[in-house]
DNA sequence: GCGCAGGGGGTCG
DNA sequence: CGACCCCCTGCG
């Protein structure tokens, strides 16, 4: 068992776990999180200014998968107000290093929903595809998601999604994600494109969150209000996505996910 | 209290 | 550009 202990200046759970990059973790009242990844369940408990993060599993792997490998204090020295603000508001955020398959087919599932659906899909997916398993199911595989139809799909309540998610997972065991991990974020872009359900936003939420890519800066409704209302930037995404690049550079997607916690906290809806 | 628009971390045709 | 599953929210 690997039990790892962080500052919760360093790694919040609250935040990692409750800002949207993973649906599958749930906390209790007594502040305590927990969900599974790489197949085994995870558990998160606070204790004073610190957290200690249990796992089964090699130490080096969970120190990865939290990001915590990765030294957050130097990623954005020349930072400009917006993000200094958005910085200090969302410390202890970390951009979880998560599956692939898993990334994608959730963020499919994300697409014109909200979190507590997207969330109740994907326990319902796992719970069907591990019958008999004791809780928290692990996400099922590209061949366990295959052999569902669309119809088990839609009884899931994925509604029209039901198709993109069966043609994708097809589709996904034919693909070498650790092989596409190794290519740059461009051709990694134009690789998930190709899946059915993946746009833009989807496929720049899997580069980010299941492949690695940190450059990958997702622009949804969020982003675009504070690219709008605090930076008085206009336009399309591909133009919100180049003024991200010029502005954060290599890791503009980290810098997304701090602004995109600010903006669900402080601005109006609505622009 | 119920009932019905309105909208949600977009994508497809 | 308009439709789209379904759930949840807000107003009347």
């Amino acid at each position: 068992m690997a039990e790892l202990v962080f500052s919760q200046s360093d790694f919040c759970p609250d935040v990692v776990f409750g800002c949207g990059q993973t649906f599958r973790f749930h906390r209790d009242a007594e502040g305590v999180w927990s969900g599974t990844a790489h197949g085994v369940p995870v558990e998160c408990v606070p204790s004073g200014d610190d957290v200690v993060f249990r796992a089964e599993g090699p130490k080096d792997q969970w120190l990865r998968y939290t990001d915590m490998d990765r030294n957050y204090d130097t990623l954005f020295e020349d930072a400009d107000d917006v993000l200094a603000r958005a910085l200090q508001h969302g410390k202890g955020l970390r951009v979880l290093r998560q599956e692939p398959f898993e990334t994608l087919i959730s963020f499919i599932i994300s697409a014109n929903n909200n979190i507590p659906r997207i969330s109740g899909i994907i326990e319902r997916l796992c719970a069907v595809c591990w019958p008999d398993h004791p809780n928290p199911a692990p996400f099922p595989s590209p061949e366990q998601i295959a052999a569902l139809s669309e119809v088990d799909l839609r009884a899931l309540g994925a509604g029209y999604r039901a198709a993109y998610i069966r043609e994708s997972a097809m589709r996904a065991a034919d693909t070498d994600f650790a092989e596409l991990s190794g290519l740059p974020y461009p051709k990694v872009r134009e690789a998930l494109l190709a899946f059915k359900g993946v746009g833009p936003k989807v496929a720049d939420c899997i580069a980010l969150f299941g492949l690695g890519k940190t450059e990958a800066f997702p622009v949804d409704v969020w982003v675009r209000r504070i690219l709008e209302q605090l930076y008085g930037v206009r336009g399309t995404a591909a133009e919100m996505r180049r003024f991200a690049e010029e502005r954060y550079g290599q890791h503009a997607g980290i810098a997304q996910q701090y602004l995109f916690h600010y903006a669900r906290s402080h601005l109006e809806r609505g622009t």
